[in-house]
This record gives C-alpha cells, structure tokens and sequence, in this order.
DNA sequence: AATAATAAAACAATCGTTTGATTAAATCAA
DNA sequence: TTGATTTAATCAAACGATTGTTTTATTATT
C-alpha cells in the first residue's frame, strides 16, 4: 500500500473534478474540452481516460456523485421507506415544504453545483445520464397523495414541474444578465426569498385546490 | 434579377433554418455540427458560410429573429412606448397577465422554438448572443410600478425571474423524462393548465405584497 | 457568354484517446 | 540501512476522427 503516491493521485483526481464541474457548468458538455479541463487542474490530459475511462465517463461521475449527496442529505429528515400515504396531508404538505426549503440549501452549497443541477432538470440536449433520483421520485409520490391523484396523473407532472420550475428561478437568476442584473452569487437573504415565494406559490396551490378543505399553513 | 434561381436560394435557405432550429434546440450549440444539419437539410455545408457568414452567424440569426417574431406579436397588444406608470395599477396588472398570457402561447406557435427560448432564458453556457429582448425590458418595468420598486430594485428581479420561471416550467415539461413523463408535446389543455398556474402565483403575489390593498383579481 | 447556386474536395485546427517514455515512490533482498 | 527491482503516477507526443471554413469545380439559369 503506497501512502504518498495514493495521496498524490487523489489530489489530482480532485482537481480534474473540481475544475470539469465548473466548466461543465460554464459552457456545457460540448462546450469544454478535456484540454481546457487539464489545464484548468493542472494535470496531463491522458488522467481522464486514465481516472474515468474517458470524458463521458467523468461527467457520469460527477452527475452520479452529486445525486448522491443529495438522496444523502434528504435521508437525514426523509424516510423513503415510508410511503407517503401513512402520513397525513398536513405532515405531507410539511414536509414536501422541508424538501424544497433544503434543496435550495443544497443548490448552494458549492459554487457550481447549482449549475449542474440546473442542466439536470432543465436541458434536454445535456441528458446524457439517466436522471433516477429517489428524492424527485419522492416528490412526486407525495405531490400525488396531497391533492389526490394517481401518480401517473398528467396534473401531478404539471404541480411538480412548477415546484422545480421555482428551483429553477433560483439557478437562472445568478446565470442571467438582462441589463441590470449582476451575475453574483446570493446570500443568505436571497435564499430567504426563494423560500419564500416557494412557500407562497405552495400555499396557494394547496388552498385553491383544496377550497373549503381547512389546512394549517405550511411551517 | 433571376427568378427561378432565386426562389431556389430562398426555399434551401429556409431548410437549413428549419433543420438548424430543431437541431440546436435538440443538441445545444456545441452538440451539433453544421454537417448533421445540412444533411438534415440536404444540402451542402458551404451554404451555411455562404447564407450567414458561418454557424455563429446561423445561431444569431435564428435567435434574432425569434426575439423579432416575438416583439412584433406583443406590438398588437403593448404600446412599448407608453411608461407603465402611465396606466393604473388594475391596468398593469392585467397587461403583465396577459403578456404572460401571450407568451405561453408564442412558445407553442412552432415545433421547436420554445426549445430556443428555454436556451435562452436558462442556460448560461448558451449565452452566445446578447439577449436584449423589448418585452422582457417592459415586464421588468411593469414588475417594478406593480410593486413600488425601483426598477433595478433586486426584488424586481427576483419577482421577474419567478414569473420566467413559470414560463420556464412549461418548456421544462416537454423534455422532462422521469419516469412516467412522455416527452410528448402540450395540447390546448395543458397550456390552459400552465396559465392558470401563472395566474395563480401572480395573484397570490400580489395579494401577499399589497396586503390591505383591494384590488381587483386579475382577468 | 455571364452569372449565381450548388457540389466536392481540401484546409488547418481541434476533438477524445492511446502510446511509450519518464519519474518517483514502494517493496524487498542483502 | 542500503541498493536493486518493481510498481504506479505522470508526462510529452502522436493517433485518427471530426470540427468549421475555404477553395475550386460544376451545374443550370439568365
């Protein structure tokens, strides 16, 4: 067992990681090449093929590596085990918010993580992995049983799709540049505010699709 | 003048449009090279230096002229030289609806150009064009007399970017492909079902923000 | 005969990948 | 502990394939 040497190569991985995932995020699949990536790191372009069998095989694992973490962290106040039906609509609609409140969370919880997640769900033309996240399946589920529908309902689809389409206002904005508005990250207060409006368009879904149904507000 | 000769020109050029349209909006920029799409096109690769000066320049001009298309549509409807601080408050609420309104529409006129449009608005990579479109200038203005803002107020954008995101939700739908999701197209129904939605978060928006304020539901 | 649209071929540059050489650390015999 | 050998990480260089563009030739209309 080489000590130093091990050490060495997994520095090096890291720094190819680093720098694919920001470039990936940057200009997209197509648009970096592994020359560019290796030069961002530091390292001798041969390392892709020699680490990940290749530049498919690297985005592969940074995709994979990131759902991960995600279904990691749902799992510290998400049971997948427990289908959502055993819990009431109240706990349902609590802790579908708690999802989306902490997937925020996860979106900025590095610098371009959020940019990755933003090709997951929003560009076609990037889908070169097979996107099975439990927790969007869990999304789903509990979308489901809150406003009574079958899974496979076209309306479930539509609710769920706005619920993200939220997430993803919040990925547009750093990336977006229509006159004004800076390409800076957010702070805490911005975060807030997404919440917020996550919290707000929820409350109201739930409201108009339950009308004369009484629920405690959400949180 | 030749006739015959060129109406051949036009019809060639206007397949390699059509084919660059879909393919872009299918592949991204950087996944497509302009050889797939003169063969999608039949004809030859030189026609796209020839017509446009190179690819760049067929990627710029597909997106110019949708902005165009897009612009001319909202002329029969917005009067961009009219200040929204010159309508009442029931009246730019109505005509931020109804742009929305309008909008969702616009996405589903062609095959492919909500693909574009989900380019623009969400990917940063794709970024190859300076994206100043007049009527996203407007609702800007309109978000910011809506709510008392400064038009370069942060909350102006985030309330913006939330209402693109909503738009960005039905482009996200047709590629989505969890699970049970076809990637089928929308028909009258579903784009029903997304204006709805908008209509729903942007009065509750407005509800939440001009609390004791009466205002008339919009539409 | 002149002109303009299209086709085929060649261009240099870049793509992802592989090869063989080099370096340095780990291992083991002495 | 020392010195030789093995092993693994990294390097530069070259691979063939593909990229967007350009050039030259051909076709058909004016």
């Amino acid at each position: 067992m080489s000590r130093v040497k091990q050490d060495e190569k997994e520095k090096s991985k890291q720094r190819i990681l680093n720098s694919a995932i920001k470039l990936f995020a940057q200009k997209g699949y197509d648009g970096v090449g592994i020359r560019e990536i290796c030069k961002d790191a530091n390292a001798n372009i041969c390392m892709i093929s020699y680490f990940w069998g290749g530049k498919e095989g690297l985005y592969k694992g940074i995709i994979d590596n990131l759902v991960e973490k995600q279904t990691q962290i749902a799992k510290t106040f998400v049971d997948f085990e427990i289908e959502p039906n055993a819990l009431n609509k109240n706990e349902q609609i609590n802790l579908l918010f708690k999802i989306f409140d902490n997937m925020v969370d996860f979106m900025y919880c590095n610098e371009f993580s959020h940019h990755i997640i933003r090709v997951l769900i929003s560009a076609q033309h990037e889908r070169r992995v097979e996107l099975t996240s439990p927790l969007l399946v869990y999304i789903r589920k509990l979308i489901a049983n809150i406003f009574n529908k079958d899974i496979n309902d076209k309306d479930v689809t539509y609710k769920f799709l706005f619920l993200i389409a939220q997430l993803n206002s919040a990925l547009v904005m750093p990336v977006f540049s229509l006159g004004q508005l800076k390409k800076e990250h957010f702070d805490k207060n911005d975060m807030k505010t997404i919440k917020n409006n996550i919290k707000l368009y929820l409350n109201a879904l739930i409201n108009e699709v339950n009308k004369g149904t009484k629920y405690d507000k959400i949180y």
